[in-house]
DNA sequence: GAATGATATTCAATATACAGAATGACAAAG
DNA sequence: CTTTGTCATTCTGTATATTGAATATCATTC
């Protein structure tokens, strides 16, 4: 007879992290952190304890801790938990340190200014995911508001097809990640083997309107060291306003910030 | 007969945080997050441990396991820690949640663009201190690079100067806030009042130059609830490069933007 | 190539963080 | 007003996270 489990929970994933850890805490509390991050609204203590299979009790503990460290923030009315600014104080860290971020900032608001369109630098964590580490937004028009640490799946589009097109992956690890992936339209395997391909010669991955209807994205990788890319740059924008804004001008644009990032990095491509 | 203490630490409040906790471990990878953040480059577990305070042995687990929730990097080669991007999608989830800068971020991007200076959205933690939650560079000219999550004095440059009006602080306890702050060009504290009067009148925070030799700095309070300000917006900009963009202007759609954003956000002003 | 000093890491005893039960606090339903 | 259910919080014994010493690893110097 096992326990009656009236919500889905993180617990296992979570266990597994506790155990055999030292600082089974520390696990605890970064799971509290990113549930409350992905929240919508701030979270009640027995919510978060039953969501993570944790002890209220000790869920209690964790959250006190937490809001002492202003990573939390508490309402003392509704009981409720949610992220506190502490986090992006954290984050403040991580960008003044990492080289990229710092080196691709200019870079990418220029381009996001001269050609009207949302620019990403992501950091590319092999096939599994990449994550946007910089940000730079037209302001005009339409916005197509992704925010400094979203995650994507890596072989989603155009930075998928530079991912797939260097990163030295063997076809069957390439399907098999391949069919995990949701889009507004997804092209078959084949045609974006061939995508691929093109990239591969063009040094420049492209999504015409495949992952978001009517978007087309376009991404130049970056290296950091010899081998597979480490970083990429990616332009967003409405497939009918980059017709007009100058598709190919934006295109030898990207691809010559992102040369230039490879070498102030101290990378070489391929 | 103490110990002898080679190396200035930041043991006593962490000593502090830990004792009486019912968690110390959050508290002590807290410390250790915040250190590798503020640290240039990538530290090594005995520099973290004596730093700290710590056990070298506590201090090793603690790390492994931010390792192991990736806030933490690790490189075998030169056994050295530093942040890991995990940082930033906690954040995100902040960004995410939070009303205001979910709000500022266009008009921000849109003052930045048309007057061509630097502008945030800053989150006022009474009369302590200020944190960058929300950026929009100009991509033009010299840019005066702050980041999400940049955290400042309550009372320094032109939000002080808006804290310091609608606060409802005593004098007393603004003098000795205000002696604490660093200027480039100090204002004496009776110069410094009568611009906060000034303030109290016009609606609007300026800075000429104190805070940053040859910088302006404007800022227009934002109310989430009635009583003190919750937020403000901040424009910074050269000043010589200010007066050619037309400062009146920028006055104005500052502090309507603000207006706007505190109806927004549901509040009200006073 | 041995010795020195600095690291990082393991190990075993013990102070204590944690799980589970019990208690408060509060709101909604009867 | 009482009951019922949910939620937050306190309490207590015990499994275990923490500690400090011991060991291992690696440069650096002699």
């Amino acid at each position: 007879m096992t326990k009656p489990n009236p919500s889905p929970e993180l617990a296992p994933q979570l266990n597994r992290a506790v155990k055999d850890s030292k600082a089974p805490a520390i696990s605890r509390a970064a799971a509290v952190l990113r549930l409350l991050g992905k929240s919508e609204s701030p979270l009640g203590l027995n919510l978060v304890a039953r969501e993570l299979g944790l002890n209220p009790s000790t869920c209690l503990y964790v959250l006190r801790a937490l809001v002492a460290e202003e990573l939390v923030s508490f309402d003392p009315d509704t009981k409720r938990y949610a992220l506190a600014s502490g986090v992006l104080t954290l984050a403040r860290g991580w960008l003044q340190q990492d080289e990229f971020s710092s080196l691709a900032q200019g870079p990418l608001e220029r381009l996001s200014r001269d050609f009207g369109v949302t620019m990403l630098g992501v950091e590319i964590f092999g096939i599994d995911h990449i994550i946007a580490v910089a940000v730079a937004q037209s302001g005009a028009g339409f916005q197509l508001a992704t925010q400094v640490g979203s995650r994507f799946p890596a072989l989603i589009s155009a930075t998928g097809r530079c991912i797939a097109a260097f990163g030295g992956y063997g076809e069957a690890q390439l399907k098999a990640r391949f069919d995990t992936l949701r889009w507004d339209d997804p092209p078959s395997f084949a045609d974006w083997l061939s995508q691929v391909e093109r990239t591969r010669e063009t040094g420049l991955g492209v999504d015409e309107g495949n992952y978001i209807d009517g978007v087309t994205v376009l991404a130049a990788p970056v290296w950091r060291v010899r081998g597979r890319p480490s970083h990429a740059l990616v332009a967003i924008g409405l497939s009918a306003a980059l017709k007009r804004a100058g598709l190919p001008e934006l295109q030898d644009a990207l691809k010559a910030a992102a040369r230039e990032l490879t070498v102030k990095l101290g990378g070489e491509a391929g």
